[in-house]
DNA sequence: CCGTGTTCTCTTTTT
DNA sequence: GAGAACACGG
């Protein structure tokens, strides 16, 4: 591209770019594909289609000539969502847009550009290239293996504690020195906290590791401390996009930052083709961030709202583009969703409007118990998969991971095909975790976590004090553990031990030699299974469990095999790269005829025919944890408004009487975010006054519309699409989330009992179900009919 | 050193 | 209610 180019694009902003690539957009998004300029701020409500609006703009600019692939980075949030843009600007412009070779365009996550920044640049920041990548359950291992070292955990340095701080220092960018310079001497908890932090640095350098955090981190400490190596990337990433603002931490936010400042004349090439300024220099790369903090949801992983809500005052020439219409929901739906978001103050402005129309009301049911509502879900989605939804099309959301026991059960006995996106993950069980260690060991001899890990997996005698003699004759010569293994010799063991101990040693060199001769993971991992025995020993069991574990590590073989069929140049690094940061999200199949379960921070980017929310009470959701931090309360209520704009066509929104945790079960209160909603959008199967007071089954037709509730906490919606409110009915249930919820104590009923309800009057108790506050009579009054009561909470009393 | 049985923590969300 | 950490006996 020529200087002459760049000036005219510069000037009148309007590229002429192929009518087709802008087919279908609405003048906002228009606009947002067209723009050209320093910086780009595309405030994109949910389901407003900025996918859509990201790929047409990189498609333009490749289309008319102002970038090559070269010369684009884009950063999402997830690998698939990366995927997805790939294929789709592919498609727009028709040409290869791979990113995996050098010669195309980046798509990526933050964390696997960096880790390709990194892995060339190691050396600059003291690595060697085969560097290891700690995920959160390795960090914690050396955390507690530290704690433990200085007795830390005494004055509340737990683990876990230390684990969030160190993250939390990182993501500030806050290395050791920079916090021990501003330590307080005086606290005996921050000197430790330091200590440990300390420590745990040289850990992850000896052991030529870096975690999550420094991924990030050392790529913008690398830029700072080389500036040509910083030069490097900024001139050759010319366009910076980066989906998913909101949701970017401090460290991110500072790559990105680095990333785009203009190039200073000494590190412009004499021979640079690129428009150079006045001074020699060449301007920053246009940056062109697209973001919602409507729907910023990771606070607690130090995204900054801020990053976001103050972009246009940290790039003062930025254009702004606000992206309402919505493309996905009903209006029902998104009434909903305004509602409640509409109750966060301090944000941009912005309500969410469709053309489709208002569709189906929104379904409410409130369960007796976790189980009772799964089987609502159960239902609900066996009636939508007969009336022609597909199971694909199917999403049920949750706020803790936990919460997936019941709808298991009950999925697994109704037949209903699931997958459980995250949760406990393949790559964490401990079997595939061995198996990895393996790998990562050959890969980073340096690796002492990974050689621990694998030093007695399977069982050949190397207990505890064997390890200590290693560990100690490792430090005397100041090697890694890996070395001390080939002196075992020396180290007065037992016979049987040191020939143990040998042939470990020996069989990683014959690995490692194949991984230096470029070996596949494949065969490498073929190797050390055999030459380890691992498998065998799992074989030999009687464990039943070890049977499934022996189809892991088989499964985890052809996800090697895979891997190189799809990726022919990749070796063992990139495999192990690969796997240290696939995300949950990634291992959603598009094609697979299966009901998606997952948590609602997976949820965000995603959209469904149908969404069933789940377990919207107090505690849950909000989150008992959160209401303690500043902010957590509106963090919490993004959440829900997150989990709401996924659904497309159907919403349902569910909860519970009771809610069991740690093993036993408590009574939970309906969500305040429920009340936030306009009580005519929500048609309640069974709403929380039902179960609670009038054992459920109450007509349908009181309930679905037209309660005056609601309207008093001074929230603004549309009211077009409703009826007039009828003269003020009884609030339903509004009492029963602030104030007390019936609690009978341990009265217990049982078959033949007879029992008086406050609203049912007399009957007799048919028979009980269920266990502790869980139990439910089932009565059969005498003018009422039969009903199914919660015994703890119901109004009733023996007689 | 290894297996078994017991107690104790723990659940917020994740790249 | 599960998984990890610890204690104890072989």
């Amino acid at each position: 591209m020529t200087s002459a180019d760049f000036q005219s694009i510069a000037l009148d902003g309007r590229p002429a770019v192929d009518e087709r690539l802008l087919d279908g957009l609405n003048p906002r998004q228009r606009e947002a594909v067209l723009y050209r300029g320093r910086s780009l701020l595309i405030v994109a409500g949910a389901g407003s289609g900025k996918t859509s609006v990201l790929t047409r703009r990189i498609a333009s600019l490749l289309a008319s000539g102002e970038a090559s692939p070269l010369q684009i980075l884009a950063i999402t949030f997830t690998n698939k969502a990366a995927n997805e843009m790939r294929e789709r600007v592919q498609h727009l412009v028709g040409r290869g847009a791979d990113s995996r070779s050098d010669t195309g365009m980046w798509i990526s996550t933050f964390h696997s550009a960096c880790v390709r920044i990194l892995r060339r640049q190691a050396e600059q920041i003291g690595l060697k290239a085969g560097f290891t990548i700690y995920d959160s359950a390795d960090s914690r291992a050396l955390i507690k293996r530290i704690v433990k070292e200085l007795d830390a955990d005494t004055l509340n340095l737990t683990p876990g504690i230390v684990a969030g701080k160190i993250s939390k220092q990182k993501n500030e960018l806050i290395d050791v020195e920079t916090y021990a310079r501003n330590v307080n001497t005086d606290d005996p908890a921050e000197v430790a906290f330091l200590e440990i932090y300390r420590r745990y640095t040289a850990g992850l350098r000896r052991a030529n590791a870096l975690d999550f955090d420094d991924l990030i981190a050392e790529t913008v400490h690398l830029f700072r401390a080389f500036p040509e190596v910083a030069a490097l990337y900024q001139r050759r990433f010319r366009h910076v996009l980066v989906d998913e603002y909101q949701d970017t931490n401090h460290a991110q936010y500072a790559l990105i930052r680095e990333l785009t400042r203009p190039i200073k004349p000494q590190h412009v090439p004499e021979d640079t083709r690129m428009a150079v300024d006045a001074s020699g220099g060449l301007p920053g790369a246009s940056l062109t961030v697209v973001g919602d903090s409507d729907q910023s949801i990771y606070a607690f992983r130090g995204a900054d709202i801020r990053n976001i809500v103050e972009f246009e005052r940290d790039y003062p020439e930025t254009k702004t583009v606000l992206l309402e219409q919505n493309y996905r929901s009903t209006q029902n739906i998104l009434d909903a969703a305004n509602a409640v978001i509409s109750n966060n103050f301090d944000r941009l402005e912005k309500n969410l409007f469709t053309t489709v129309g208002s569709g189906h009301p929104i379904i409410g049911y409130t369960g007796y118990s976790g189980h009772d509502e799964a089987q609502f879900v159960a239902d609900e989605i066996s009636a939508l998969h007969t009336a022609g939804t597909p199971y694909r099309e199917i999403a049920v959301f949750y706020r803790t991971n936990s919460q997936t026991r019941p709808l298991e059960d009950v999925f697994i006995r109704s037949g209903l095909p699931y997958k459980i996106i995250g949760g406990t993950k393949f790559y964490e069980r401990a079997e595939i975790k061995d198996a990895m260690a393996y790998l990562i060991q050959v890969a980073n001899p340096a690796d002492d976590l990974a050689l621990r890990r694998i030093l007695n997996t399977p069982k050949r005698g190397i207990g505890p004090a064997t390890e200590a003699a290693l560990q100690a004759h490792a430090d005397k010569m100041g090697v890694p553990l890996r070395d001390a293994l080939g002196d075992a010799g020396q180290l007065d063991l037992g016979p049987k031990v040191t020939r143990a101990i040998l042939d470990l040693a020996e069989l990683l060199d014959e690995a490692e030699a194949m991984h230096v001769a470029g070996g596949k993971a494949a065969d490498i991992l073929l190797a050390l299974l055999a030459g380890s025995g691992l498998l065998d020993a799992l074989r030999a069991t009687r464990d039943p469990q070890d049977e499934a574990r022996v189809e892991n590590v088989e499964e985890l073989v052809s996800v090697t095999k895979e891997h190189a069929k799809n990726n022919p140049d990749a070796g063992l690094l990139e495999f192990l790269t690969e796997v240290a940061l696939v995300a949950a999200t990634d291992e959603i199949e598009d094609e697979s005829g299966t009901i998606s379960l997952m948590t609602l921070h997976t949820a965000k980017g995603l959209e469904y025919d149908a969404v069933f929310l789940t377990g919207v009470e107090e505690d849950l959701l909000p989150h008992r944890m959160s209401s303690g931090e500043p902010g957590g309360l509106a963090e919490e209520r993004r959440l829900f408004y997150v989990g709401i704009t996924r659904a497309k066509k159907r919403l349902f929104l569910s909860l519970s009487m009771t809610r069991s945790s740690f093993g036993d079960t408590s009574v939970a209160m309906p969500s305040r975010y429920l009340q936030e909603i306009p009580p005519g959008l929500i048609d309640w199967r069974q709403s929380p006054g039902d179960a609670t007071s009038r054992g459920g089954t109450r007509p349908r037709a009181l309930n679905a519309r037209g309660y005056a509730g609601g309207a008093a906490r001074g929230f603004s919606y549309s009211t077009e699409a409703l009826p007039p409110a009828p003269p003020r009915v009884k609030r339903e249930w509004a009492s029963e989330i602030t104030g007390k919820v019936r609690d009978n104590g341990d009265l217990t009923l049982e078959a033949g009992d007879r029992i008086r309800h406050t609203d049912f009057g007399d009957g007799k108790v048919v028979a009980v179900t269920g266990q502790g506050t869980k139990s439910i009579a089932e009565v059969q009054f005498e003018t009422a009919g039969k009903k199914r009561l919660l015994i703890k909470i119901a109004p009733i009393e023996k007689l």
